[in-house]
DNA sequence: GTAAAACCTAACATTGACGTCAAGGGCAAG
DNA sequence: CTTGCCCTTGACGTCAATGTTAGGTTTTAC
């Protein structure tokens, strides 16, 4: 798959998928020409990374936290203590909206013709 | 109420008070000096204004919505209409933080010593 | 009355995830 | 081989909420 087919298949536009890649969060083999391919599993990572992005993890934590492209940092105690710490800031954020998303519809409710 | 006060009362900061004003979220009185007096229910105000902000309504889109300082738009099936399809974003994107957050609790079980 | 603290406006700086543009190179079809 | 499309790097632009700084004014405390 090269950068093009990428991008269609998972919404996100190639400038991104670059961008992810600086970042180190996504890996692509390069052709003879200098152009990246990726293989089937990229368009799963990509959905993961922009799930975790939308989740407003930045993309510096998201390289933290997913054992990567260098799979060093794999199973060490750190990475589960940053993973239950992000988990844990998910889950507040999921509370705050829950509130939010009460109060949108209560003023919907009041402001129904 | 000055301005201090209610950015120590609400843990907003005094410039981001000063923009949401600038933006028509936020009224206030002034004394005769120019400086800026708010009432006690100003504090629930900007607390309304900052939980939509944190689930991603852009300050003119609150404009929009909150039917603020000026209370024209009050009613007005546009408003009505606005105001579902906000929540509408805001439900969506619950669903997908709440699919996220399942899987960052699948990490973390994964990579739990 | 005076000093300190809080406030004012105006403007520029920052941050992060991109968009966009320029100048050029790779690659399949005719 | 060339046409046309996709790709490359690099750099600068954007946007929104907010920080920051500067230079001056108002309010509060003593």
């Amino acid at each position: 798959m090269r950068i093009g087919d990428l991008a269609a298949a998972t919404g996100a536009s190639a400038r991104s998928l670059r961008y992810y890649e600086e970042q180190g969060l996504l890996a692509s083999e390069r052709s003879s020409g200098g152009q990246r391919h990726y293989p089937a599993t990229a368009v799963e990572r990509v959905a993961l990374i922009q799930s975790l992005l939308a989740a407003g993890l930045s993309s510096s934590t998201i390289h933290d936290v997913l054992p990567c492209i260098t799979e060093e940092a794999i199973r060490t105690p750190w990475l589960a203590e940053r993973l239950r710490a992000e988990l844990g800031r998910v889950e507040t954020q999921l509370d705050s909206l829950h509130r939010t998303r009460d109060i949108l519809a209560g003023l919907v409710e009041q402001y129904a013709v």
